[in-house]
DNA sequence: CGGTATCCCCCGCGATACTG
DNA sequence: CAGTATCGCGGGGGATACCG
């Protein structure tokens, strides 16, 4: 994108952060991505060339910091700079949750997306010791697509897509929508348990503790996300 | 620009805001364009069609209201979710205030881009009766863009760009870029007239109660732009 | 894993002209 | 003043392959 030729702060602000994919970057950072195919996995209709595009020209605008120790893979933090763009990228999500529901398509509902995005926020330290599987069906989706389980052992949190070979001990069955929408702070688990068009079943501990170790998107909580941005 | 296919708030919501122009567009509105041809000056390099286009997608995306009375031109509101996208652009600004002046080229200090935003920031009501007449001169640009002359007259500020041949009352002589400093805060009328790089001559009077009719930029002073959101 | 290199398409956008 | 119509291009970016 070419510049604005004006010198109005919005100009040059826009210049940096209207390019395609960057609050989407600066978001993953925002939640503690810092590799190049974190950055991926977050985004994943990004083209590789594009991210790395995108991650010079930011780290030639100052807001990303590339750190490549010597021998370890490359990583990326914001700079001060970055950090405080976060804070317009967070906005921009609390607009966005606020106003552009209605813009949600079908398409926007991608489970892998979402799984990568609940992986990240589960925790863990309230769990029995020992390797707990929680699974997650979403009929709706293509085969290729539908299945996912979290594996927690040791305090890590594993995303699989294929059957881990290990006992479930609960299982989640819903639409993608449904559970993005509960994500999102739409709709609750308990709406959609009364509605019947979502399904909890296994370790009554696991399920009845819900609240404690299912964290909602950041931006239904934004307090989450500003503290890492200090 | 397409979608991002992810339900994530802040690509939805970039999904709106990232397009090209369009916080440009928003900035005039919260600076209190309404009509077609006040956001053709405020963004002079933006192709009509363009403009019309973007008008027509914001209002589409529930950002902007058109109003057509019948006989009357046709004018453009923010709505309540325009008015908190608003509060977006508003970030932006000043992250790029603080953050963005070392990528200032030349090319963005366009003189009459500044005069038409302090056009709309004089405050005329402590100004004697009858007209008064404030020119500009930028010996930096192009004759045809060089000099301008601020006709105030009844409460009215009328923007003019050639000699409208009248006395003149204040004359400010100075580069594009030192004014635009200056309207942003990066500097001060005291530090510029010292270096000799301002000259500000004719009416005592109106020279030292400069203070009290020139107002900077909005983004200098967030809170007054803030009060037109609410 | 952490990127580059290439290719090519498409369409966003700028420019200009025109109309009521 | 308030837009619409048309045209053409440039390069942004998607897809894929490849490399250290």
């Amino acid at each position: 994108m070419k510049g604005y030729s004006q010198f109005c702060p919005v100009a040059k602000g826009a210049e940096i952060f209207n390019e395609r994919w960057t609050p989407l970057i600066i978001r993953e950072m925002m939640c503690g991505s810092k590799r190049f195919n974190e950055f991926k996995h977050g985004n994943p209709m990004m083209s590789p060339s594009l991210l790395s595009q995108r991650l010079k020209s930011l780290e030639q605008a100052g807001v990303v910091e590339k750190k490549c120790g010597k021998g370890e893979s490359a990583e990326y933090f914001l700079t001060e700079s970055g950090r405080d763009l976060g804070e317009v990228v967070v906005r921009l999500g609390l607009w966005g949750l606020k106003w552009a529901r209605s813009r949600l398509t079908r398409d926007d509902y991608d489970p892998q997306l979402l799984m990568w995005d609940i992986r990240r926020r589960i925790d863990v330290s309230g769990f029995p010791a020992g390797r707990v599987v929680i699974s997650f069906m979403f009929p709706d989706v293509p085969a290729n697509r539908r299945a996912y389980w979290l594996v927690v052992d040791r305090g890590e949190v594993d995303l699989c897509v294929k059957y881990p070979g290990f006992d479930i001990d609960l299982e989640f069955i819903t639409t993608s929508k449904v559970m993005a929408d509960i994500w999102m702070g739409y709709t609750t688990f308990r709406k959609e348990l009364r509605n019947k068009t979502l399904s909890v079943s296994g370790d009554r501990e696991l399920k009845g503790g819900i609240d404690d170790w299912f964290n909602y998107s950041v931006f239904y909580d934004p307090e989450e996300l500003r503290k890492s941005l200090s």
